[in-house]
DNA sequence: TCGCTATCGAACACCTTGTACGACATCATT
DNA sequence: AATGATGTCGTACAAGGTGTTCGATAGCGA
């Protein structure tokens, strides 16, 4: 990619995180996120077709790493996530989580941290829904799949804002404790 | 109130419940409230002093009368609330979303959802934390209170948020019964 | 060096917001 | 019925946000 273009796309999604951490998603304009970010009008609409737009694109780069070496990235990655046990899982994603990439603490603590959580929650029902039998072991077999799926990923988004909103002070073990405990 | 007022007023929610099941709350505009509501632009202002504050007011409409009744209103009530079991107290709130006033199974099932649920689980928190004992029999000792109730409000909000997005379809002994397996 | 392309900045048409005001309709009261 | 108060209407309006266009400029890769 262009050295331009790059320099462009990380200006305004710097520029955009700053004010989400600062107002909600909502209540901010374009106008602002490309003065902040130093960047043209006409610039923000040749890399995003609108405000929305952006928001999905930085929900991709916030979790893709994630997801993408949890699900399909190195031998190792792969091998952790399907072979061992679900508290490995859990402590993987939160170690991620815990390296603050992209200032992601910020996000899953701002204002408008539910469209990043929802984000989140999607591709865990979906790594969920794909390995049933890592949640599955102490589920109470009347439930429906569907309620139990949304349950299990609900409550991990749920204790990963929890963690973010407090500052992420315990460490990840401890919070893996608290999700497994309740689950 | 003064008739035409009340009018008025009930002629903007509905048409913003109607909004609201076909489009996000973010996409809907004054200009289409008050023209399927069918009342002036000035109108709209003197009731409400942005859309941001109908949305609240909505809100309060949905649950106060929920809430209002499960804390303080007849004594029958309160007593259903304070003394039994929390199977009853989870029953009682089950069967008021179920009767559907105001279109409260749209409202709890469309895009904007998120909305009403926050509001709801904000409410829920309250009562929680003000009858800790309720829900903190089968409670692990070691979980931060926070965190606690946090959980349990929270996946009371996503079973109502998974039943009402199925249709609700199950009998509110059901969905309790699935609300205190997975507690 | 050279062609390509991203960026800039300014201008633009369009839409939405929230306010203002005079005319009118409806209310409660006498 | 008459009256004063109040809610509503319709229109107009300024302010501000959106998304597009276009020529000029500067930085890129080969």
């Amino acid at each position: 990619m262009d050295r331009r273009q790059k320099k462009s796309r990380e200006a305004i999604f710097g520029a955009f995180s700053e004010l989400l951490s600062k107002k909600h998603y909502d209540k901010i304009t374009v106008g602002e996120i490309i003065e902040r970010a130093d960047v043209g009008r006409a610039t923000f609409y040749a890399h995003f077709e609108t405000k929305d737009f952006l928001l999905k694109e930085l929900c991709k780069e916030l979790f893709c790493h994630i997801f993408d070496k949890t699900k399909s990235g190195g031998e190792n990655h792969k091998h952790i996530f399907e072979c061992d046990a679900p508290k490995s899982v859990i402590l993987h994603l939160l170690q991620h989580l815990q390296r603050n990439d992209n200032n992601i603490l910020e996000l899953l603590s701002c204002e408008s941290n539910e469209l990043f959580l929802r984000y989140f929650k999607d591709n865990l029902k979906i790594l969920i829904q794909s390995q049933p039998e890592l949640f599955g072991n102490k589920r109470d077999k009347s439930l429906p799949d569907g309620y139990w799926v949304n349950h299990v990923s609900a409550t991990f988004v749920e204790t990963v804002k929890w963690w973010a909103t407090n500052g992420m002070k315990e460490s990840t073990e401890t919070i893996s404790a608290y999700f497994l405990a309740v689950i």
